[in-house]
DNA sequence: TTTTAACACGAAAACGGTTTCGTAAGCATA
DNA sequence: TATGCTTACGAAACCGTTTTCGTGTTAAAA
């Protein structure tokens, strides 16, 4: 690769000093109006272009936010990161995105990666592995340090942080509330193991609706889905009963959408025997058959305020520190063909 | 935030020269084993780990790739990212990822802060708004300066660089192969504008079949999407003539899923009235009713060729450089309900 | 006793910028 | 003529590392 022109390049060429080539850039009026325009006529015809890291290591700052997913092939992963990438992009940030794939050890690595004087702040969604763990000292060494940090989405439970989070309990309520409404009696819900907090909470807000109702969810009507088995044959098994629900919740789309096709398969009509709402911010609940009615997550701006909170942080001064908030992104019910 | 230790810190602390510190760290035995095992101790405690701007600007590498794609949204440029994340992983590279949005103009600033000395290579699918124009002498001023680049999937056409493309073109054909086989005799496609490569390609190998077999396409089953229109009309009108296809080839996933719940609530049977057939990476063929045949486009083999191209290309010396490589990645049909 | 070699460490330059401070030249003022 | 003030630029430090090249000390060899 050939070598980029710098300043001393551009020095050595015109006879000039590197700081004269510096302050000459930036129009300092430090520089006579000849050398001035001399240096900045050379820089634009060698397309000149200062370099970020010299930058970033001068100026101890990178203008780049690190942001640790679990997965990115998770659609709402990808909502998120586009909103965050909105808010960044406005304010001249740019994203360095690492992959944790659920991985304590992974999440731990680009942790360190990152930290070591690549960002000037971070967005972290945090593995499954870790909340299994519950080990989040790595986290916590950050936080002493008073590294600019905020948690989305998979937030690390009972620690002092910067959070931004979907009111999931309030959305669970919402479902179950909406199929109560529907005159559905026997529901069920399609959940996840308890280490997986949105899962939990989504699953405490349906309860606490059905409750409410002076109503209850029978034992079998209740699936945990654990992923390293087989996934259809765990959903199916809520149809394979004597009895069976009419009214089914599922934490994510994915689990809603295999839910319908079984069901179907299993000869029942949607919404007419089992009505389906799923938990997503996703593109398959428009194309499934029939289209399918959720609770909207609204990754979008979920991104949007992480990014605003952590570039509010990198900002904020050593001495007047605002205190830790959480975020709420309210969910609303997005009603089509399956309830 | 508090200020991390550094070599600096670590020398005067322990009353040695920053260069002993470097040294003893990495074990040198230029320095006496005390000393040694006295800095190794002290970093240790402290948690030290070198500053990575540091680190790249001295060495002149930055162990980055960056990556610019037109949205983070699309299913299939998510597969792609966790295949060259699967290959820069293994090889300690990281990735900035960095999204143009389809945009002319995001995508030159994106090129722009990246070769700045962040990135040791760059992983481009290139945006729609440039294809449009045609206009490429960003991508041409990198490669004359042999900045490592290869292009995936949206490629420049008519430009020497690596490349990592979809056998496009192969796929269209086996999808009309397919249809054929089926004793379809009215094909229709759902195709997309000129100017974005891969549509063309699919859309020519599809003909290449049909032509083979002496059939033809009837123009009104040759619909184009342009996206800034209303999408469900543009395909509706495939099924508002006298005459319907028989079977339908969509050059992507969300355009087939679309097709086959408006030809569905037309009051048409899929397979039996129309078959369907998509060309994607997606979610969404498993779980659509019925569920989708496809052409399964290998997003996360092309992420791992592309990775494994631009580092070679980074590692390579600059006397003797390979010519450049087009590697293409085989699609292969995924048969499910849908015909 | 002198030379030589090994050992253990430090000074300084380099990566590519920015910024503070110093200073020579030119001119006006007393 | 001596002093002060601009103007226009350069030297040097700094950001955090690595690495080359000394150099002073000690011990072994001559």
């Amino acid at each position: 690769m050939h070598k980029k022109v710098n300043i001393k390049t551009i020095a050595a060429e015109l006879g000039v000093s590197p700081s004269t080539v510096s302050k000459a850039l930036k129009d300092s009026h430090e520089i006579g109006v000849e050398t001035r325009a001399k240096v900045q006529a050379f820089a634009k015809m060698y397309n000149y272009k200062p370099n970020s890291l010299a930058l970033s290591l001068r100026n101890q700052k990178t203008m780049v936010i690190g942001v640790i997913i679990p997965q990115i092939t998770h659609h709402f992963f990808t909502r998120v990161i586009s909103g965050i990438e909105f808010i960044a992009n406005q304010k001249d940030y740019n994203l360095m995105i690492c992959l944790s794939k659920d991985e304590y050890e992974k999440e731990i690595q680009n942790i360190e990666m990152l930290t070591n004087g690549s960002v000037d702040g971070l967005l972290i969604s945090i593995a499954n592995e870790t909340l299994e763990k519950g080990e989040f000292g790595h986290f916590e060494r950050l936080l002493k340090q008073e590294f600019p940090i905020v948690f989305f989405d998979r937030i690390p439970p009972g620690i002092q942080a910067d959070k931004v989070i979907v009111d999931d309990e309030a959305g669970g309520y919402n479902a179950g509330k909406l199929l109560l409404s529907k005159g559905r009696k026997k529901l069920g819900i399609i959940s996840t193991p308890e280490h997986v907090t949105v899962g939990v909470l989504r699953e405490r807000g349906f309860y606490r609706a059905i409750q409410e109702a002076g109503a209850e969810v029978l034992p079998q009507f209740n699936v945990k889905i654990e992923e390293k088995f087989d996934i259809e044959n765990q959903i199916d098994q809520m149809f394979t009963q004597k009895e069976f629900p009419d009214g089914i919740f599922a934490v994510n789309e994915t689990y809603a959408a295999l839910a319908m096709k079984i069901a179907q398969k299993r000869g029942f009509q949607i919404p007419r025997d089992i009505a389906f709402i799923g938990f997503t911010d996703g593109v398959i609940s428009r194309l499934t058959t029939p289209t399918m009615t959720t609770i909207a997550q609204h990754g979008h701006n979920m991104g949007n305020k992480a990014a605003e909170l952590v570039i509010q942080r990198i900002y904020e001064q050593e001495n007047d520190k605002t205190p830790n908030q959480t975020v709420v992104i309210s969910t609303n019910i997005v009603e089509r063909e399956s309830t």
